[in-house]
RNA sequence: GGGGUCGUAGUUCAGUUUGGUUAGAACGCCGGCCUGUCACGCCGGAGGUCGCGAGUUCGAGUCUCGUCGGCCCCGCCA
């Protein structure tokens, strides 16, 4: 007995290899012991292999293997041999094959698994973070990780081969205003001072470029202190890259090219680029978000000039106080129930709706609790605005634009789902360009930066910075999939006079722009590069890709809904001492 | 910070609406039989703090309150 060597993984032999002694090292999936012949599906990273035992090859070998339950390690060593006419399992890749065992080494044994590893089980999230390594040995998990490497070797290799340089940037760096919550960490060194885990490695990137390193990429881990969905974790991971000397269509051009590669070398699907553009106006106009699913129709119609001193009460309200009237024609679907009617109100409701007024088309008559509050005129305009038939349903929202614009996006999305609009299998790109520079926090009372502070501005719109800085455009694009964003970037402010008007419209005064970012200004003024770049996030676009639900199904090691990990049970208490090293004096009584 | 939903055997679930004898099923597990299975089959067996804590009640898996945890959503996420 000496060491046996692994020959071939558990999904490569076939019929080629008819007759060959080979040794193969795994798990055990299933038995099916005959008291005679006992059959092992012997699994791997790679597949599945049928193993056998016979007693009339092997008596002692035969014996051994009774023992033999799930999950045990074994090397087995044996021939490979045709199956039995009419015994061959077509679901296998190596269906056609077995191998006759005549030498068996149980490498190691293994507890009864808390849950199935052969079978498709709706085992609960934290059973299956707490024990991950079993989870990760089932194929549809592991499968999506198998596509994640295969998605990040296909964007280094084609970054690679366009001139870029992979480089690190500090995991430990300052926290910044704007944004999410930042990670501290506390600096032992020194007293009462803090790192913060990088948001992005946006400045980095950017005095990169200004370091004249010209292309820049990196994969690599981003942290938001903010709480969880199902496409959302607090640790993530973006390609994150930064170009000079390039405009938005080089960028653009560039990265549907590996976009491109992507797609074929992970799916292998031909992506028809140029992808479509649209203004980020004309996304809200049309469909109320700036990521809007393309994939189906059920388009924004816009009645608030039709509707203007109509004679419904809640609609003119909203109208006279600067709000807007828009509506979906939901094609064919004048036969929802009030039922149906109620759900799609109470769903409206969640995103801020405070009712939702519909009218049913029918032949003879628009059915609905308000067409008595429309002339004549009012209804020809409606529908001839709507192209409404019978049989259509009329859905409205009706308030300031941000709530309809919200309210009808998500109605819209709801709506297709329930009537089967999209497709599967399609994957809808969509650039959205020329965001605003600003929005108006009404908290805050102030301006933030709709992308980030150091997004350029049209260069036309400079003068709008300081008169009408809600005007001002934005040199951002986002890419989105299938109603997804999965990924953003702008052309940046690569002059020192620009980005101090911006940091000014942001209600950031010099001092505050000197302390936070004063090596940013510093840097702009030693012959920094027009520059820009983009960041992806990897997660939401494997998880588009696997066609998984959550993003905890394509990373190895996720995080609960309460940001834990049931696997290493972080986050944890730690000793009062490593406290004191790092000079904190919580306040919180100890377990 | 808020809303919803779920928590019963190792796992997935039924039972909760209408409180009432010993809480069931399937898979898994253990033992026996079985030489061509591939979700092998047949026979037998073990396995439960009904998430946790209070309360109502003669009596709680079931009703009430609290709490913990999983998931989904709103807010938040430049």
């Amino acid at each position: 007995m000496g060491v046996l060597r692994r020959t071939h993984n558990c999904n490569e032999l076939n019929e080629t290899a008819l007759g060959q002694e080979v040794t193969l090292m795994g798990w055990v999936l299933r038995r099916r012991d005959h008291g005679g012949v006992i059959f092992i599906d012997l699994r791997d990273r790679w597949g599945i292999t049928q193993v056998v035992f016979n007693p009339e090859v092997n008596p002692d070998v035969h014996t051994k293997a009774h023992q033999l339950r799930s999950e045990w390690v074994l090397a087995i060593k044996g021939k490979v041999e045709k199956r039995p006419g009419e015994m061959e399992n077509p679901k296998l890749k190596t269906g056609t094959i077995e191998i006759l065992v005549d030498e068996l080494r149980i490498l190691n044994t293994s507890e009864t698994p808390p849950f199935p590893i052969d079978e498709e089980c709706d085992v609960s999230d934290s059973l299956r973070l707490q024990y991950r390594y079993l989870d990760l040995r089932r194929p549809e998990v592991a499968n999506n990780l198998v596509m994640r490497h295969q998605a990040l070797q296909a964007v280094r290799s084609y970054l690679n081969a366009s001139q870029f340089l992979e480089i690190e940037t500090p995991m430990l760096t300052r926290s910044t205003p704007e944004g999410a919550r930042d990670y501290l960490v506390p600096s032992r060194v020194n007293a009462g001072k803090f790192y913060a885990l990088p948001q992005s490695p946006q400045l980095f990137k950017q005095i990169l470029m200004m370091s004249g390193m010209d292309r820049y990429y990196q994969i690599v881990k981003c942290f938001r202190d903010e709480d969880l969905r199902a496409d959302r974790q607090p640790e993530f991971t973006q390609i994150d890259m930064e170009l000079s000397f390039m405009g938005e269509d080089d960028i653009i051009h560039l990265v549907e090219g590996m976009i491109s590669a992507l797609f074929k070398e992970t799916i292998d699907l031909t992506l028809s680029a140029p992808f479509a553009r649209m203004t980020y106006d004309e996304a809200m106009r049309r469909f109320g978000t700036d990521r809007p699913d393309t994939r189906f129709g059920l388009e924004l119609i816009d009645l608030s000039d039709v509707l203007k001193g109509c004679g419904f009460k809640v609609f003119n309200t909203v109208l006279e106080s600067g709000g807007v009237v828009k509506a979906i024609n939901a094609k064919g679907c004048a036969g929802f129930s009030r039922k149906d009617l109620d759900d799609l109100t109470e769903y409206a409701g969640r995103f801020g709706a405070r009712g939702m007024a519909w009218i049913k088309i029918k032949e003879e008559e628009w059915q609905s609790p308000i067409t008595k509050f429309f002339s004549e005129q009012e209804i020809a305009a409606m529908q001839q605005a709507l192209d409404a038939q019978p049989g259509d349903l009329i859905l409205f929202g009706a308030d300031k634009s941000s709530t309809v614009h919200q309210v009808l996006a998500e109605l819209r999305l709801e709506l297709a789902r329930r009537l089967n609009l999209i497709e599967e299998g399609t994957y809808d790109f969509l650039w959205i360009t020329d965001f605003p520079m600003f929005e108006y926090d009404e908290d805050a009372k102030r301006y933030t930066a709709v992308h980030h502070p150091f997004t350029a501005p049209y260069e036309d719109q400079l003068d709008l910075l300081e008169t009408a800085p809600e005007q001002v455009k934005s040199r951002a694009y986002d890419l989105v999939l299938n109603g997804n964003e999965i990924g953003g970037g702008s052309i940046r402010i690569h002059n020192p006079e620009v980005q101090e008007k911006v940091f000014k419209a942001l209600g950031i005064d010099q001092e505050e722009a000197e302390e936070k970012f004063g090596f940013l200004l510093q840097a702009l003024k030693f012959g920094a590069p027009p520059h820009g770049g983009i960041a992806f996030g990897v997660d939401r676009l494997i998880m588009i890709l696997t066609g998984s639900s959550s993003i905890r199904d394509v990373i190895a090691f996720p995080k609960t809904q309460k940001a834990t990990c049931p696997l290493t049970e972080a986050p944890a208490s730690v000793a009062r001492k490593q406290l004191t090293e790092l000079h904190l004096r919580p306040d919180w009584k100890e377990k």
